[in-house]
DNA sequence: ACGATAGTTTACGTTGACGTAAGTTCGACG
DNA sequence: CGTCGAACTTACGTCAACGTAAACTATCGT
């Protein structure tokens, strides 16, 4: 069952990530897990912001960058220029990485063709070495 | 006029990067520039070479990916296999942006929805307030 | 009672990609 | 000749995002 509360290890497990990473992200205030003692216990709003914060690191945004962004999904539409602020940044990255995208696909076809090229000269000096025997 | 050999600085102002970053690139074997008694001169080759090295960050390859991309490009048609190799790699590399292009999108869509629900609560509440006056 | 197991804190180490500062050298110019 | 500016070398510093080691504590099962 979807438990509440997960321990430390669970969360590894569930999410692919070390122990160290996770008070990692508790001591940059991106998780916020309960004590029971000294353990920790992980809430479901923890795994909603891992979730978001590991899709953030896919996306290239800085730690920094993600705690911004968290801190201003959870004022949510309290204060919705901020909100707003949020869709701009992600719409920049967004554009960012649609260059980046085309750039590459141009490179991928700039280094095809040179490997066609490459080819081309590989069978032709051995068309001319099998004709010279 | 293209001139054939450039000064590090006219390399700075034409790439838009710093001396610093010139000669670490050399020290790390990216770049070649020729001696005139101790100053460098960068040759057209150089200047190629920025160029992929610069277009391979935005890409997100290390100096070290950079470096044997490089290389092998430079070996060109001699050893094929290794060009397929580098166009293995770039094809991965693709692949993995655009699957995060697509998650960004989906992101991006989720954070609109969230966007107009608040706009909603606020216009309705901001309808509350005028019929109560 | 006790060792194994999981968790904790503290703190120093690492890697990549440069920044930055100090001191040197060289050619050009007044 | 002096000195200025641009380039140089050497070398230590920095920042992010953890890794890793050491030493401690709490809980559980036998």
């Amino acid at each position: 069952m979807t438990e509440t509360y997960m321990t430390i290890r669970e969360m590894c497990d569930a999410f692919g990530v070390t122990a160290r990473t996770l008070r990692f992200y508790e001591s940059k205030e991106l998780l916020f897990p309960l004590r029971q003692g000294q353990k920790r216990l992980f809430t479901r709003r923890d795994r909603a912001r891992l979730k978001l914060i590991l899709r953030g690191k896919r996306f290239g945004f800085s730690l920094e960058e993600i705690r911004q962004l968290l801190d201003m999904y959870d004022m949510g539409d309290q204060q919705n220029t901020q909100l707003r602020r949020t869709v701009e940044i992600a719409r920049e990255r967004l554009a960012d990485m649609e260059r980046q995208r085309d750039d590459l696909t141009a490179a991928i076809d700039e280094l095809q063709e040179q490997l066609r090229w490459g080819e081309q000269m590989v069978a032709a000096s051995e068309t001319r070495r099998a004709a010279a025997e």
